[in-house]
DNA sequence: CCAGACGTTGTT
DNA sequence: GTCTGG
DNA sequence: CCAGACGTTGTT
DNA sequence: GTCTGG
């Protein structure tokens, strides 16, 4: 699955890769984001499509929901279930963004080491990620996020049985973006897992286990 | 019809 | 053990 | 995902 | 809002 990543490129870079035409904040370089917390994301607007980087909350709140407290249980999609699901539904079809990061991190469930994987040279990337606007009782809006996942490819399977979605070029990206004109029905195919041969995985510092912290040494390869 | 859930992962 | 918060 | 809390009443 | 279970 995927609870914790990284995103540390600038936003220079960011708005390059992913030709973004517009920003609504400035995004740090993160070591350690958790769920609950902002995550840049880029959304798409209006018939041609603009992209914007937005901050969106990560733990899907469907517009429906009664308070917040589902948030941190959605934090993940089965990419697998997610067209029949009622929480994910209207954002597969209608609200579809892309999460920018250049890592994420797996524990091993029985010894607790955490590893960072990545791919190959540090590239940004992005997962396939949903999103949802809800309302408040007083009516202020909050805008949340999940990731998609998959079935874990043969570098993550001996750590992990799911990784993230990972689109794996600018085309299936502008699929993803592009709601109007590909259906959910289309989408499976950008489900698969990454390529195992073009990822790299490192052991971490158990530091990570903690959301407080975040800070490059996280990524100084351990043990 | 209404009431109640709406999720993933991992562990047992 | 289970839930909440980050 | 992991870390950390996990409760009520009444009083300040 | 929408689906499932009773």
């Amino acid at each position: 699955m995927c609870g914790r990543f990284t995103m540390h490129h600038g936003p220079d870079e960011l708005m390059a890769r992913f030709d973004i035409q517009g920003s609504l904040f400035e995004p740090t370089a993160r070591y350690n984001i958790a769920p609950t917390q902002p995550v840049a994301a880029v959304t798409a607007h209006g018939p041609r499509a603009e992209r914007l980087l937005e901050p969106l909350h990560w733990g899907l709140v469907p517009f429906w929901a009664k308070d917040t407290a589902i948030a941190s249980k959605l934090i993940n999609a089965r990419s697998e279930t997610v067209q029949e699901k009622p929480s994910f539904k209207h954002a597969l079809s209608r609200r579809r963004c892309l999460i920018p990061a250049d890592g994420f991190y797996e524990w091993d469930r029985k010894t607790k080491q955490p590893t960072h994987f990545r791919v190959r040279g540090g590239e940004l990337f992005a997962f396939a990620g949903l999103y949802e606007e809800w309302h408040a009782p007083d009516g202020s809006p909050l805008r949340t996020c999940t990731v998609l996942t998959t079935e874990a490819n043969a570098l993550v399977a001996p750590i992990h049985e799911r990784m993230p979605v990972i689109l794996q070029n600018p085309d299936d990206e502008a699929m993803w973006l592009e709601v109007g004109r590909y259906k959910p029905l289309d989408l499976p195919p950008l489900f698969s897992p990454f390529p195992a041969d073009q990822m790299d995985a490192i052991f971490v510092s158990k530091r990570v286990g903690s959301p407080a912290n975040d800070d490059a040494e996280l990524l100084v390869p351990v043990g």
